[in-house]
DNA sequence: ACAGCTTCTGTAATCGATTACATCAATGGT
DNA sequence: ACCATTGATGTAATCGATTACAGAAGCTGT
């Protein structure tokens, strides 16, 4: 194996180009600053060389990071938050900053998030949890990077979030439902206390009183945005003795789940029951039925969100573009399919 | 609004604990240098300021770092890569390593991720996309990082490689086809090139010589692992005056799609064809009929790869780990669900 | 021809840690 | 009682860049 040879540093190219360090740094970080001959030497030099500049050297010094750290739940709704991060991704790459991905997953893996954030290699953070990392009374909001929540927001003081609105996208899958003449629902919700589960419960009760159901209209049982959780919802509304013909779904998942196991038990969907999901993945539309659902702009809300933080990040203290209070909502958008329809 | 305080540094400590700098930095890293009254009263002095060692500058002097890249293909099967990734950050956090991921995009971005690797930012590569990002001449694999790849193998010379056995896992889908007595078979295909689809197309040509199915036994579509996929290889089956009893499919999603297509033009599976994916995602245990599978061991598959970089990174050099052409293959894992049956 | 400006480039300080080396006190062997 | 050794801590060099400041060279107007 040969060795690998040493990487080249700036003083080699300033040797190679004979010029100093200075000219060569300027040449790369601030090019109209130099003659365009000196200039053209030294590209040559770092070209030759194939140097690229030891970025930690340059952070240490002037302070700027190009890493945005995103926390993502963990293990809930893959194709849910890839999508997010994709339009996170895009957004971020065309600014020339990196995602760096932490993934919630306990008290010492959350502690090593919260180190990172105060290690000063990070020059912003989003979270797309509504959960935010804190361990023994550290926050990871204490480094006092700038921040963005996207998809949930932790209510913290300050902190602006791009959001679905999921009191009225929850509102509208009641709408959908009672238009369709369904009088009585049953709700497999999310994780109770999550953020996104208040917030949609809120809607969802307000709907029903808006469009005159009667007060035990509403059945609900808790889910957890899982296949598994739906699973159970199933076997809730099976044991029921006088089942609702709505069915409330938490998200997809959740209710491919909660379709395939009452199925199995020998019901029919729509004929002998309504669900509608929520989210809108892909897989929505290539389930049997499809899938009636809210969709969420998944890309957009991710895209949102980097958007506003590299405002923040180049120091554009800018109000502009963000509305007062601190809360940009981005609408759901009713997708009426197969696994919805007119109670007979 | 009020100011943030500058971070506490080394020397913020050093003299709030009244020793030097080089105390303190002892006491972090190296405790067992001090005597106990000492490091304790530098213990209490980092509590007390809420002290985190910029790793920026402990990076560039000590030339180690903590940060792995992960190299992700964009857009595809969000839940077979989430469970990859699950397994890598499980095993690099527990070894104190944080996790990026690059996501492969296109030339723009991917020149980012090389000179992302070049900067001195990370420690450590892993990749789980086939294709490395390659611009212009230059690749990633250029800064020499250590560096290894799971669930595709990109074929560079000297990179350990963690690998499903897909040749074998592919021939099984035969296998259990043709032990139903299927005798005909189509097959919706990985994107041509692609190097799981390489290998997994030599396990099934293999497979149909051995099981002494006839020459023209098997017909093939090119997919691209995506539901669309699915729905064109379905499309395409449809079309066909006389149509095979036994679809293989490349990954679970393709599956799944073309089962909804099928039966949406009037098929019924199994009855009148069976259907095997592969990947053995959740989705597939979920969907109607429950899908036919193999399943990879995507966690442990992560996980493996993960623990072969930080041994590589621990600067052991034990060949223990790593057999000789620095692959190591997991086998794959047949489920026969509902999709697949014995033919009439 | 020279003072006063620009424009370009070089010298050296600096970012915040780690760590080689120096220093000093305490200990032990003879 | 003295020298060698060990242990604990401090001083200062160092990592590889950026950038404030200084100096040199080239113009301009009088």
């Amino acid at each position: 194996m040969s060795e690998p040879r040493r990487a080249p540093k700036i003083g080699d190219v300033a040797v190679a180009a004979g010029v100093s360090v200075a000219t060569v740094s300027r040449a790369l970080s601030a090019p109209e600053k130099l003659k365009p001959e000196t200039r053209e030497k030294v590209l040559v030099a770092v070209a030759a060389l194939g140097y690229t500049p030891n970025s930690v050297a340059r952070q240490l010094r002037a302070g700027n990071s190009s890493l945005v750290l995103v926390i993502v739940p963990r293990r809930t709704n893959p194709p849910f938050f890839a999508a997010v991060l994709h339009g996170i991704d895009a957004t971020l790459a065309a600014a020339g900053y990196v995602l760096i991905t932490g993934y919630m997953e306990g008290a010492d893996h959350d502690l090593r998030l919260i180190e990172l954030a105060a290690s000063g290699h990070v020059a912003g953070l989003l979270t797309i949890s509504g959960d935010l990392p804190k361990v023994a009374g550290r926050s990871i909001l204490d480094a006092g990077l700038p921040a963005v929540a996207i998809c949930a927001d932790p209510g913290v003081e300050g902190l602006p979030a791009v959001l679905l609105d999921d009191e009225r996208a929850a509102a509208m899958q009641v709408e959908h439902l009672a238009a369709l003449g369904h009088r009585r629902l049953f709700y497999v919700s999310g994780p109770p206390g999550n953020y996104n589960e208040v917030t949609r419960h809120r809607g969802i009760i307000a709907a029903i009183e808006r469009a005159g159901l009667a007060q035990g209209a509403l059945i609900e049982h808790p889910g957890d945005y899982t296949f598994t959780g739906g699973v159970a919802g199933a076997k809730a509304y099976l044991g029921l003795a006088d089942r609702p013909t709505g069915v409330i779904c938490g998200n997809d998942e959740t209710a491919i789940a909660f379709v395939k196991t009452v199925r199995a038990a020998g019901l029919l969907i729509p004929e002998d029951l309504s669900v509608i999901g929520f989210d809108g993945i892909e897989l929505a539309d290539f389930c049997e039925p499809t899938l009636s659902t809210i969709a969420q702009p998944r890309f957009e809300l991710g895209a949102k969100g980097a958007q506003l933080l590299i405002d923040r990040l180049g120091g554009n203290g800018n109000a502009e573009a963000m509305p007062a209070g601190g809360r940009i909502l981005m609408p759901g958008t009713l997708l009426a399919r197969d696994s919805t329809r007119r109670v007979d």
